[in-house]
DNA sequence: CTTCGTCGTGCAAGCGCTTGCACGATCGTC
DNA sequence: GACGATCGTGCAAGCGCTTGCACGACGAAG
């Protein structure tokens, strides 16, 4: 393995010249750079991480916490924290939180001191033990908004509102908005939206998946409404397929409305409509955010980004048949 | 910060006590050992992992790189593998590679000398780039196998057979298998497969995506096939979404199969009949075999795991009619 | 020509941990 | 009861890097 040390002789010079050339390169000539710069190249050189982060520099990795890297919104986020880490030369490193608060702690725990800052997405541990855990170290929350902590949400007063007027407009009366897990920041936030609204029939913590989805879809069918918005997209394609298997149609019996437009709801049948978040800027806004903290600026930034409605074909116009529908009219989805 | 030599004051010992109580308590003796673990707990001690690493021993991590964490196969891997690092006590670093060659070797590159080894899904970059890289440290390549690096891959052979012969048994007669791209190690041996099997026709080299699904669909009619085993469940489902919009039927018209069992297959309209693989299997096999590694081992093991066939309602008996189906049919899964 | 400031570089002290070695105590053995 | 083996613990030398400080060289100012 090469070291600052074998760069330095190569180069003819000290080993706290290179490590500044690396650092702070402003601070050494524009010679002597050249000839480190080369050297480093020569033989392939690679700081080694470690001992940067033990003598107390940069590490150059940041640590993201996310509930379940196997629901698709989250891994999409991912994936867009990792390009912007990319492009500014940092290490992501990557929990699963199985969407636990001790998970959550323990995960910033260990990876405390080996990373520059975190992102969290859609935090459920108590904001007051994540600044015991991580100090001063930055952190940027994802889909919370907290007080003295950046971060980065989702408009979700416009979700709510964007899919209920969605609804609405196609003539739909009686609306269900499904509610996800209280601990939450969104659920609450969603909580105030339906308040303001009149008329919709508010469906209580239901877990965001899609088996939750499945279970709830008979429910629905007896109470007979006729439009619902889904929690986000996985519960919605629950909802579809329930509603399906309880011998209803979508969406001719009642119309869909997801949240998050994930890939697997525009692969769906009938295509889910639903509000798209903006993943990526998602994201990309996070690790900005975050990146600013760590190179010194304090001050908690809350972004809220704007959702738009995705119109598929999981919404219809009301039709005003009574009770169950015949066969034939099954799987026709114009 | 609480560091070892806190720990060691409070304990009344010498901080290599401590750090032998840590790594290899069978050389301390019992009182100290439980004197040094309750100064642990009271101090709330958490060992520097730079620290740990820069003096030689195990870092207590590993690297995962792989294609694209927004696909779900490689979701539910990297998910299994992060649960069997909990379990292990080994924090997980992941990079996503983008699918291309030089963002593989460059992410290792990157993490080689801060974790104890690599797990590595569906590599691309050439065997002899990997050793070149990684020099000693363990590496396991999942769903690609080479030779001198330990590997646990699908049995291809299978995925193939079940696939076709599942057809075969409806009565499919024209039957296509679609393959994927020809830098992937499945592609290859599943090449070998097809040549095994008559009367097949092959679909070159085929994005394994929904878009390149869709696009493949016309194509599909046009030859009148009336079963089809995808490359991977995503470019299934695009096939059924093409064809359908193609107006045709699934799978009155065309079965389709596809291979892996993500989650959204179960969701899609016909539900996906598919390939499954194991991959919660895949990826704490994967984790098994590196710490083997890690831990002194040094054969190649190569792992190859079954695979088995999930009937769903994409695929149903041939049916002799001709020409394209009428809508009264459309919809009719039974 | 001296004096001061500035700039570029060398020096060395750690960061928190591991580990080979040394040393004293305890035990068994003839 | 003295001797070697064994066991438990202390000691100190780093691992590769960063950074405050010191120092020499040079140019500008007096």
């Amino acid at each position: 393995m090469v070291t600052l040390a074998d760069v330095a002789q190569a180069a003819g010079v000290h080993p706290s010249t290179v490590s500044r050339v690396l650092s702070r390169p402003q601070l050494i000539g524009v010679p002597t750079r050249a000839v480190v710069h080369e050297a480093i190249s020569l033989l392939g050189y690679v700081p080694n991480r470690a001992a940067r982060q033990l003598a107390g520099g940069r590490v150059g990795s940041i640590g993201v916490l996310v509930p379940d890297i196997a629901n698709p919104f989250f891994a999409q986020i991912v994936r867009a924290v990792q390009q912007s880490c990319r492009a500014d030369g940092l290490t992501m490193l990557l929990a699963d939180t199985d969407q636990r608060a001790d998970e959550e702690l323990s995960g910033a725990r260990a990876l405390a001191g080996s990373v520059d800052g975190f992102v969290v997405c859609s935090p459920v541990a108590a904001t007051k033990d994540w600044r015991a855990v991580v100090g001063a170290t930055p952190v940027v929350f994802v889909n919370r908004r907290a007080k003295g902590v950046a971060s980065v949400v989702l408009d979700q007063r416009a979700i709510v509102e964007l899919g209920v007027s969605h609804l609405r407009e196609l003539g739909h009366r009686r609306i269900a908005v499904v509610q996800g897990p209280d601990a939450y920041w969104s659920s609450k936030e969603r909580d105030r939206a339906i308040a303001r609204l009149d008329g919709v029939i508010t469906i209580g913590a239901v877990r965001p998946d899609f088996e939750a989805g499945i279970a709830l879809a008979v429910g629905l069918m007896d109470a007979e409404v006729t439009g619902v918005l889904a929690f986000n997209d996985l519960q919605a394609l629950g909802i579809m397929l329930g509603y399906r298997a309880a011998g209803g149609s979508v969406p001719d019996d009642l119309s869909v409305v997801g949240s998050d437009d994930i890939a697997a709801g525009a692969m769906s049948d009938p295509p889910l409509t639903t509000v798209s978040a903006p993943a990526n800027e998602l994201g990309a806004f996070a690790l900005r955010l975050l990146v600013q903290q760590i190179n010194g600026s304090t001050d908690a930034t809350e972004v809220s980004l704007p959702v738009e409605l995705t119109v598929r074909r999981s919404t219809g116009p009301i039709s005003h048949r009574i009770g169950r529908p015949d066969s034939t009219t099954r799987g026709d989805l114009s």
